[in-house]
DNA sequence: AGCACGCCGACT
DNA sequence: GTCGGCGTGCTC
């Protein structure tokens, strides 16, 4: 065949990573129109029995030197079928981007390097791509900009002169105090000097406010968005935009994190606390910690914005590496922060979990005709059903865990693996008729306001009614047009916009927080009732927060009254080096499952002798231990906990000891005998 | 991860 | 007699 005589001149040979979870790249013949600049292109190449889109990594010379010794040797190597050239080649420093990603938390190459790329732009024959440009822009007058707080020109002054190099800056600022003007004018310096600005939000679908407020701002200036809810098609556009360059500014949830941009110049990320930025499927990153990572390495400033820092964050102002900024004050100057009581339950006789000055504050509420909120941060309405003669409880057959009583359409319904059947008319083992609720969630609290308050205007607002971004947009504008008394909800009311109407914030059943098996959950107890807590009370009305609790003194509380974020954060962290705990310790997991919980912990007690404990002194592993829940789905999980008071320790570690578990296999997940499936996380948020 | 090959159970 | 279970091994 004349073509094939023709490709002889082949000169190269492609180092490719493939989307497999496979330590190794590998190597094809280099189609004619290759040249060494190709690096970051991506190539079609013939995988196995099939075709698949890789990645280029290096064009080295067919055979010869720079090869590596195990490199097949030229005669091996399959011929690459096609080079993509609709794009620029990835950058280099995004090449570095994905595979510090996957040495550190211990994927594949190719695993990272693939999954940063929109699967539009992963197929080996693309549905006809439409020209990949097209960013819309909506055109219309910049609006006037606010006059800046004595605060935030004060946090600009400082940030405006170092924006030519990198620094980590936690901008710690109260709900209210103007985070988002800050973060505008330095958009605004930055896209000056021609550069691209990434800005990081926790989860678009509830926060597209500041989405909305950039567009706003920068009405000229192109803008693209990167999240779950952008269709397939919009996402590959948006990633060539950011690519080319002619993106400016980039929107996007954790995975925008490894969006390619030439011409980077800052990196915003908000709510930095925001446990969302942790990636729980596949490599399991922190956006945040590899966001941090890019601007060292771009030499580009980042920027960390909380009302509530995570202990992490704060304990990098502690040392130095990031630097503190803070908005001290509210953006209105006659809005003043809410009054926090806090209502000893322990004398009371409680209705429905509600006491009467709870219920006398609501009724206050309603007197002004102005809106409360009761967040409650439990759906459903019962957490369990018991049988009052036998003892039976609402257990799921295949989890760890009791079904939640449902009254809507009356049923049992787990909310770790979603199985779900109508409440039984008796008790399944006894057959006694008297089933009792036992506890309540946001459905049984609506249920007793409706008795109380007849003549009130109550909206519950939980996952359960709120599913969709449509139907939570329709609640809202509800809200908002203040045909609503009193609301009842969930965590999913804390985050959402302002109420302007809301004065009282009344908080039931927070005190589970306080002692859970989790120690991170006091520290999301915290933000959440600080976040909360910003929703009573605008401009002119004075809001009031109430908090029922069985442990008044307790230290988080105290801090919460006093509005004193920065204790409580010194408390936490206090209390986690006191215990080793992270940041003080490094810490690695891994996660096993088989329908056998025996099958489970032999292979961790066998993968954990792997390497003698005095070769790896630096690094202690723990007994396997079942999970917190057990069971999952029909799944029994157990784990294995490592930790190190040297993160680099724990890496080198971890580099010899999971090749060994499975050699030459995937390393973030595999497969061992007895049906058991395993992998690891670097920095688990949950151990 | 896919996917192929490969050797042991209950069904048309 | 076959469809199919998932164990093991490979992918330049």
């Amino acid at each position: 065949m004349q073509k094939s005589l023709e490709n002889q001149a082949v000169l190269w040979r492609l180092r490719v990573a493939i989307d497999a979870p496979l330590a190794v790249n590998f190597d094809y013949l280099a189609p004619a129109d290759t040249t060494p600049s190709d690096v970051g292109l991506r190539v079609v190449v013939p995988f196995g029995s099939g075709r698949r889109v890789g990645l280029i990594l290096a064009v080295l010379p067919l055979s010869g030197d720079g090869t590596a010794a195990d490199a097949p040797a030229a005669d091996q190597l399959k011929p690459a079928e096609s080079i993509l050239r609709d794009l620029p080649p990835m950058p280099v420093d995004w090449i570095s981007l994905c595979l510090f990603a996957a040495s550190y938390y211990q994927a594949a190459p190719g695993e990272a390097l693939l999954q940063a790329i929109p699967t539009g732009l992963r197929k080996p024959d693309p549905v006809k791509r439409r020209a990949l440009k097209a960013v819309s822009k909506i055109e219309h007058e910049a609006p006037m900009q606010p006059a800046l707080t004595a605060g935030q020109t004060a946090v600009l002054d400082d940030l405006l002169p170092r924006l030519n190099g990198y620094s980590a800056n936690l901008l710690f600022g109260i709900t209210g105090s103007g985070k988002t003007e800050v973060y505008l004018r330095l958009i605004e310096a930055v896209l000056a000097q021609g550069k691209q600005v990434l800005l990081l939000v926790p989860e678009i679908n509830l926060t597209p406010l500041l989405e909305a407020r950039v567009t706003q701002r920068f009405p000229h200036v192109p803008v693209v968005s990167l999240h779950s809810e952008v269709t397939e098609a919009a996402r590959a556009r948006h990633f060539a935009a950011a690519l080319t360059g002619e993106a400016h500014i980039v929107i996007g949830t954790r995975l925008a994190v490894f969006t390619p941009m030439p011409k980077l110049g800052l990196i915003i990320i908000d709510e930095e606390h925001d446990p969302a930025y942790k990636q729980l499927e596949g490599m399991r990153y922190h956006a945040r910690d590899l966001a941090v990572w890019r601007a060292h390495q771009a030499g580009v400033p980042v920027v960390l914005g909380s009302a509530t820092p995570s202990p992490e964050s704060w304990a990098n102002v502690q040392s130095g590496r990031y630097q503190r900024l803070d908005l001290p004050e509210r953006a209105h100057a006659d809005a003043v922060l809410p009054a926090m009581t806090l209502l000893d339950t322990r004398r009371m006789t409680l209705d429905e979990g509600l006491s009467a000055q709870l219920l006398e504050e609501l009724a206050q509420g309603l007197a002004a005709k102005e809106q409360s909120l009761l967040f409650i941060n439990r759906r459903g309405y019962a957490p369990v059903l018991t049988c009052t003669a036998c003892g039976w409880v609402s257990n799921c057959r295949r989890c760890a865990a009791h079904r939640v009583v449902h009254s809507l359409d009356r049923t049992l319904r787990c909310h770790h693996c979603g199985d779900t059947s109508p409440i039984p008319r008796q008790c399944p083992d006894c057959g006694n008729a008297d089933l009792r609720p036992l506890g309540r969630g946001t459905q049984r609290v609506e249920e007793s306001l409706r008795k109380h308050f007849p003549q009130a205007r109550i909206l519950r607002v939980d996952r359960d009614v709120a599913t969709t971004r449509k139907q939570w947009e329709v609640l809202e504008a509800q809200i908002r047009s203040q045909d609503v008394d009193i609301l009842v909800g969930t965590q999913m009311l804390a985050k959402g916009h302002d109420f302007p109407a809301l004065t009282r914030v009344c908080v039931v059943g927070a005190d589970a927080g306080l002692f859970a098996a989790d120690w991170r959950a006091p520290e999301r107890l915290f933000a959440q009732l600080m976040q909360v807590a910003g929703r009573a009370g605008r401009a002119d009305r004075p809001g009031r927060v109430i908090v029922q609790t069985e442990h008044p003194d307790h230290a988080l509380y105290q801090c919460l009254l006093r509005h004193d974020t920065p204790a409580f954060l010194d408390l936490e962290l206090t209390a986690r080096q006191q215990a080793g705990f992270p940041p003080y310790a490094a810490q690695a997991i891994v996660r096993a499952e088989a329908k056998q919980i025996d099958n489970v912990l032999d292979f961790l007690q066998r993968i954990r002798g792997l390497v003698p404990q005095e070769q790896h002194p630096e690094v202690f592993i723990y007994d396997p231990v079942p999970m917190r829940m057990v069971r999952l789905a029909g799944r029994e999980r157990a784990q294995l906990l490592l930790e190190s008071p040297s993160r680099i320790a724990l890496q080198n570690f971890l580099n010899q000891w999971l090749p060994m578990i499975s050699a030459g296999r995937g390393m973030t997940r595999g497969h061992a005998p007895g049906g058991v499936r395993w992998g690891v996380e670097v920095d688990p948020l949950e151990c």
